[in-house]
DNA sequence: TTCACGATTAGCT
DNA sequence: GCTAATCGTGAAG
C-alpha cells in the first residue's frame, strides 16, 4: 500500500472517538492504521493488538500512581500520545482515551506493516521476517521511529496519527489477559485480531 | 539522596 | 526456559 492509497482508503476520526470508555477505544483501534511521518518517509501499520489500562480499579496502569509529570498526559484530553521508556531501553506507545480529566489509555502492542517497510527493516535489523518487525510494543515503536519527542502530541494533528478505514472490514476480536504485568493480572483487557500472524502472542 | 523495579527484547541453553 | 542490557520513575529515608 502506498501513501496515496492510504489517504484514499482511510480517514481521521473525530475527537469523540477517543473520548469514550478505554475498553471501547481499545477494541475499535483494532484494524485502524497508525501512521508516522518521519524524516525517512512515511511509516504505517495496521493495529492488530491492543491493551486497555483503566483509570480505576487497575493497579497495573501507570495512572494508578496518581497524577505525576510522567502520567499527566493520561489525565488530559483524549486522542493524544502517551509515550514512555521501559527498562531504560525501549519505548511504548499508548493512545489516551476517556473524556478530558479522566485517566485511561490504550497500549498499542502490535502492527502489520503497510508503508515504509524498507525503512522499518533498517530500524529493526534483528527482524528476519516481516511478521517480526512490529509484533511487540517496543518493536513497533522502533519500527515506526516513535520516541519521547512524541510524548503528548495530538493524534489528530500529526506527525503521528491514527486513521480508520473507510470501509470497515469485519474483524474477529479475541480477548485475553494482559501480557507482562504482575498487578491486576486477572483482568481480561488485551484485544487482538483472531488468526493474525502479526500479533505478539496467540 | 538512595534504591528497587518495570506494560521488553534478543540471544543462548 | 533463563537472563543480560540499562535507566527513568516513584517511594522511602
Amino acid at each position: 500500500m502506498n501513501a496515496h492509497e492510504l489517504k484514499l482508503s482511510t480517514h481521521l476520526p473525530v475527537r469523540a472517538f477517543y473520548a469514550r470508555p478505554t475498553v471501547e477505544v481499545a477494541k475499535d483501534l483494532l484494524g485502524a492504521v497508525l501512521i508516522n511521518r518521519t524524516d525517512e518517509g512515511l511509516a504505517a501499520g495496521r493495529i492488530v493488538e491492543t491493551e486497555a489500562y483503566l483509570g480505576q480499579a487497575d493497579h497495573a496502569a501507570h495512572s494508578a500512581a496518581g497524577r505525576t509529570p510522567r502520567t499527566q498526559v493520561i489525565y488530559g484530553p483524549p486522542g493524544h500520545a502517551y509515550v514512555y521508556r521501559i527498562y531504560g531501553l525501549h519505548h511504548c506507545l499508548n493512545v489516551v482515551a476517556e473524556p478530558d480529566g479522566q485517566p485511561g489509555c490504550v497500549l498499542i502492542r502490535a502492527l502489520e506493516p503497510l508503508c515504509g517497510i524498507e525503512a522499518m527493516r533498517q530500524r529493526r535489523a534483528t527482524a528476519r521476517k516481516v511478521e517480526d518487525i512490529a509484533s511487540g510494543p517496543a518493536k513497533l515503536t522502533a519500527a515506526m521511529a516513535i520516541q519521547m519527542g512524541l510524548y503528548g502530541t495530538d493524534l489528530l494533528m500529526g506527525p503521528l496519527t491514527v486513521r480508520l478505514f473507510n470501509r470497515a472490514q469485519r474483524i474477529e476480536v479475541r480477548r485475553s489477559k494482559r501480557i507482562g504485568i504482575s498487578r491486576s493480572r486477572e483482568l481480561d483487557l488485551r484485544f487482538f485480531i483472531a488468526h493474525n500472524d502479526f500479533v505478539s502472542r496467540r
